[in-house]
Order: C-alpha cells, then structure tokens, then sequence
RNA sequence: GGUGCGGUAGCUCAGUCGGUAGAGCAAAGGACUGAAAAUCCUUGUGUCGGCGGUUCGAUCCCGCCCCACACCA
C-alpha cells in the first residue's frame, strides 16, 4: 500500500543548486520547505551561510531557517524533532513536504530516527570540555581507557569530540554510550524520496568560487565582525566565519582569506558527497534530467 | 662581472657524517547516533636543477653549466 503523504528530499554538495531547485519544487506542490542545514537555522547567521534571499523566504513557508539563536542549543537531535514537527505541520494542508540540505546527519536523524539518550548533566559537559581544554587530548583519552573500556576498544581513539561525548554520557549515566546506540531505525508515517544534485566537480568548484566573491562582495566581513563577540560557540565554527575572524585578528590578509574559504568549502563539500555516496536511496539527478522536474516517474 | 645562499613530492621545507629520502599543507578515498559547514582515519617513486668526475655505489664529495634570491661593483 503506497503511504499517502511524502516528503521529497532535496540534498548535495553546497553550492550545487538545491535552493534554486527547492523553490520550484515548492511552487509546484504549492507546499513547505524544511531546510536541512546545520547553520541556516541561526538567525544571525546571513551571508555567510548562504539562505535563500528574503523574497524567496517570502514566497514559500521555510521552516528551520532563522528559527534559532546562536546562543540556542541546535544538534541533530533538535532537528529531528523539529522537522517532524514542521512535517506534520506542512501535513495537514499538503501531501507533499520538501526537505533541503546538505547536512546529511539531520537528514538520516529525520529519516531514520536517533536512539534516545538521556540528557546529559550540563556541569558535567563543561567540566569535560575545561580538563580537556587545560590537560589536553591524554587526559580525556586516559579518562575514557579507566571509566568506560569498552568504548576505548572501540573508539576513534584520537577524535576528541567522541571521546568527551562518551565520556559526558558514561559520567552522566554511569552507562556506556555503547548501551544507548542501537542502531535501530524508526518507521516514520510518511514516505520519504531522496533527489541527489550531480554536477561535475570542476563545474562545482567554479560554483563555489562564485559564491564566496559574492559572500565577500555582499559584506561577509562586517556580519563576521558583529559577531566577534561569539567566536567561540559551535554555531561560530563555520566554513567563511573561521577565516574570516582570522582576518580581523590581522593573522592574514584577505586575499589569503578568500582563498582559504574556497579551499575549506571545496574540502566541506567533498566530505558531504562521501557521505550522500553512501546512502542508497538517493537518485542522483544531472543537472539536465533537474529541467524535467517534478520527475514524474519517481514522485507519487 | 664578483661574492654569498639556495634549487629535494602539486606547494613550503627537513634530511641523508656517500648505500636512491620524509614532515606539514594540498589532493584522493573513507568514517560519522546530541558541535556534523564540526571532528577523526587511510594513502607519499619524487630523473633529490643539468652534464661530467671521484667511488663498488652519489641526491649527499669535486668541477663546469643553468635558474632564483641577496649583497657588492
């Protein structure tokens, strides 16, 4: 039995055209758009992140986009549970939801669900977060071999942002994070089908190039320079930002800095296609079969 | 023209007291369950500027040449 309502999946590399491709998609099923993307959320967050303008904002509902404060805590989790949210919102006047991105962890989060585990103390996780800053990378890596061996045996054991993870939940919980992961996916109400952007990676990279003259041209360096005062929150650590806040600090010039966004987003979008590769649910579309929209083969 | 310092992986450089060489960055591939535009893993054969000489053997020593930079004229 073919499920009622769907939601089509927009997701490639950045800079490869989902927007554009969304909106048309949007127009046709006179639908809503949830966006899938790690920092289009943060409503401080302009050029730098590359949102749809203000008229395409008006023209079609987006939902997570500017929906949260940098100061707000956003992972995969909040997005789950938002976009489900905003899914059955959409749901109850349309059949058909539209879901872009290119963060592929808030795709498989909303796809496939996540396995609960239990909040974690806050004094906790900042207590972790201030050894490891003071003692370094041995100490958490010490800490986790004492406390938690299993998941030392198994762990990416010089990736300092899982070893705190685990070792937050272990100290939290007094249960290993090995525990909680089980790996099992969730049945959503809903069908879910995956359109992939393929262009050629020459033609990408020229993309790329394109955008970041224009995020430069269009005043990227002034938003960054509101924002010094919160260099520091995860939401800060951001292809464009990064470079950027290295440039105010005098520690290159911008030549140099443009440069390096380049190469940062170039490196940014090769990691989001190795991780698209993988899922097998994805129908890659070249940008000539993107003309022939709403590929009525494959939708409903 | 003279003197000095260089010419080693795509780039920046290290090194071999003579037994054909290694880091960082880049690149390529990969991972990913509460930071994911983050974080981490794997992969290094390159006429060691050219031609000669010495030597069993030279990228390393010697000679000449070419190129770059600096200083002196």
């Amino acid at each position: 039995m073919k499920k009622q309502k769907s939601v089509i999946i927009i997701v490639g590399p950045t800079a490869s055209g989902k927007t554009a491709l969304s909106l048309q998609l949007a127009a046709h099923y006179n639908t809503g758009i949830i966006s899938a993307d790690s920092r289009q959320c943060f409503k401080e967050l302009n050029i730098g992140v590359a949102k749809p303008s203000e008229e395409e904002l008006k023209s079609v509902k987006h939902y997570f986009i500017n929906s949260h404060s940098i100061h707000d805590t956003v992972n995969a989790q909040v997005f789950e549970k938002y976009a489900l949210k905003s899914a059955a919102e959409i749901f109850r006047k349309n059949d058909v939801a539209i879901m872009v991105g290119g963060t592929g962890m808030y795709i498989k989060a909303f796809c496939e669900g996540l396995d609960a585990i239990p909040e974690v103390d806050d004094n906790i996780r900042n207590e972790i977060i201030l050894n490891y800053k003071k003692n370094g990378i041995a100490w958490l890596q010490n800490e986790i071999k004492e406390i938690d061996p299993d998941f030392w045996n198994q762990a990416e054991q010089k990736n300092p942002q899982r070893l705190m993870r685990a070792l937050e939940v272990k100290k939290s919980t007094g249960i290993s994070i090995i525990q909680f992961r089980k790996k099992k996916k969730v049945v959503r109400e809903f069908g879910t089908i995956k359109v992939g952007i393929d262009l050629p990676k020459a033609q990408l990279h020229e993309h790329i190039d394109n955008r970041v003259d224009k995020m430069i041209n269009d005043g990227l360096i002034e938003e960054v320079k509101s924002l010094i005062p919160f260099k520091n929150l995860n939401a800060l650590q951001t292809v464009g930002y990064k470079e950027v806040f290295d440039f105010l600090y005098n520690k290159h010039d911008l030549h140099t800095v443009v440069y390096k966004i380049k190469l940062y987003t170039r490196q940014y979008a090769k990691r989001q296609l190795t991780w698209f590769r993988k899922d097998q649910e994805i129908q890659w579309m070249k940008q000539n079969d993107l003309k022939n929209f709403p590929f009525e083969s494959a939708i409903i």
